[in-house]
RNA sequence: GGUUCCUUGGAUGAGUGGCUUAGUCAGCGGUCUGCAAAACCGUGCACGGCGGUUCGAAUCCGCCAGGAACCUCCA
């Protein structure tokens, strides 16, 4: 029984049976990164959240189309004094074209994408490349009387709205906590009411990504470019939408509002979010300056790592936790984190050695396992538990291999499934980096040579040479392991 | 100040109104091994505080304390 999938709506707040608007096909978007800076952590999240997501349905036969965008148009900054935005402030600074900046990074955000396992989704769409859309999206509200222009930039009318519709929604919040919060803006003097929302935004002269629209050269609202394009890719009404729990308000507010605005209905039936990444108890962010890019976990080049750790080990570290609680970052659990993936890792390889009894005794609850795994991910995606399911698995592969149990071939084979569905598929935990095999391959050789040597040393009992052998092997992070009928060995790095 | 959440054993991190334990890492004891490593077995007052509902709550409700995210771009 793979089916009743539970899936958790931030809208109503409550875990929902996932039920597609047109199954079997399921539309998903989810906010992609702004291609100003280097992917860090906390980029990692969303996107190894929703891949599992993404792994998932597809497994359950459903015909993902999944849209992530990249941003490269349309984010404010206001510390700047001009409000130019932040592509083309970086771009100023670095003496590039603002599209070489985007190019740059958004180069940079695959290879590091691609190194975690996270699948490329179904179709990637920039914001500057559908400025047509977003037009078209702020006609539709103007027509429909919910904005309005003031000095060549258009404005949601939020008040207007939330007399037929209710503005925070998504968010729990009501007209009056914003109206009473909201801080002084830049063009706040343009609006007719403090909450309000740009949608187009006229640019200043010395602003270097500028489109012409009806109203003036300039450019998108904030929020424009996620409702155009999940219209325009997954229809007027879709299943899912997703991004980080820091989204919420204003930016998923807005989106509901402006898709409600413009066609009378909103467009996303299933809100998810994910939660944050913490270090030190506060959120890893951009603008805080507490983060830690990708490539420094990658290569250990942070002041605040012990080590370097690799892509896979992030990834684990990720699924370890269910997506809606917080991680704190830390070098123990980083480092726990590698443990238990090595540990998951040599259980498949230890299958491969395993023979096939007559019979299965000593060990139970193998044909259990992959009910037990689906279930898990059915109660809104609960990977840790599907973890430790798979950690079941390897103590039961590890007693076999210690020659204490059996396994009969079917359920030598029911394991070997179960590992490599929700292990390698929809986990999309792999066992190795898989670069630079031949040199490896090689260097295993000669490692092969020395261990055979040591074996030799060992069956004269020549207890120094084997020693020696094994502990200059071992300080340049080899792990060496005697077995019943040879050896076997590892490199840790 | 407002909104939305969270608070579990040395670390991390699931879960449920009662039944037996989440799991991982670390620790301790044991088995195995020439010694190790690995593995396996065993092991440790855990559920922020105070009330309430209930036959029974760590799990539901209330209050208090502490923390987080959002209210400005943020994953």
């Amino acid at each position: 029984m793979k089916n009743r999938l539970l899936i958790y709506n931030t809208l109503t707040r409550c875990k929902e049976l996932f039920e597609p608007l047109n199954a079997p096909h399921v539309g998903m978007y989810v906010c992609g990164p702004t291609v100003y800076g280097d992917a860090h952590l906390g980029h990692a999240r969303p996107a190894i959240t929703f891949d599992l997501v993404f792994r998932y349905l597809t497994h359950l036969d459903y015909k993902v189309r999944y849209v992530r965008n990249i941003t490269d148009v349309g984010h404010l900054e206001h510390d700047a004094d001009e409000g130019e935005d932040k592509i083309a402030k970086k771009a100023r600074l670095e003496q590039l074209e603002p599209m070489e900046v985007v190019q740059h990074y958004t180069l940079r955000y695959h290879k590091a994408m691609e190194a975690l396992n996270v699948l490329p989704p179904s179709i990637e769409p920039h914001a500057s490349g559908h400025i047509i859309e977003q037009i078209r999206l702020v006609e539709e509200i103007l027509k429909n009387g919910y904005a309005y222009e003031s000095c060549g930039s258009v404005y949601f009318d939020v008040s207007k709205y939330n007399k037929v519709y209710h503005y925070g929604k998504l968010s729990g919040r009501n007209l009056d906590d914003v109206l009473n919060t909201t801080r002084e803006l830049d063009g706040q003097g343009e609006k007719r009411n403090p909450a309000d929302f740009a949608l187009w935004k006229c640019a200043q002269p010395e602003h270097i990504m500028r489109w012409p629209s009806p109203w003036s050269d300039g450019f998108p609202g904030w929020h424009c470019e996620c409702t155009a394009m999940g219209r325009k890719y997954l229809g007027a009404q879709f299943d899912i939408h997703g991004g980080g729990m820091d989204l919420i308000f204003p930016h998923h507010e807005c989106e509901i509002a402006q898709a409600t605005a413009s066609q009378g209905s909103d467009m996303v039936r299933y809100w998810m979010h994910n939660n944050m990444i913490t270090i030190n108890g506060t959120k890893m962010g951009k603008s805080l300056g507490n983060f830690i890019t990708l490539d420094e976990f990658f290569s250990g080049s942070h002041h605040l790592l012990t080590q370097a750790y690799a892509p896979m080990t992030i990834r684990f570290f990720i699924l370890q936790a269910h997506y809606r609680s917080t991680i704190d970052f830390s070098n123990d659990a980083l480092q726990a984190a590698d443990k238990g993936l090595q540990r998951l890792q040599e259980a498949v390889k230890g299958m491969e050695r395993i023979k096939p009894a007559t019979g299965t005794t000593g060990v139970d609850g193998i044909q259990e396992l992959r009910q037990k795994c689906y279930d898990a991910l059915n109660d809104d995606f609960n990977s840790p538990i599907v973890i430790a399911h798979l950690f079941d698995a390897s103590r039961i592969i590890n007693t076999v291999l210690d020659g204490k149990a059996t396994l009969s071939a079917a359920d030598l084979d029911e394991l070997k499934q179960v590992f490599r569905l929700f292990m390698c598929d929809i986990l999309g935990l792999q066992l190795q980096t898989g670069n630079n095999q031949q040199r490896e391959k090689v260097f295993g050789k000669v490692v092969d040579m020395l261990l055979e040597q040591r074996r030799e040393a060992k069956a004269n009992k020549d207890w120094a040479t084997s020693d020696k052998i094994r502990n200059e092997l071992t300080s340049l992070g080899f792990e060496i392991k005697d077995t019943k009928d040879g050896f076997s060995w590892n490199l840790n790095l």
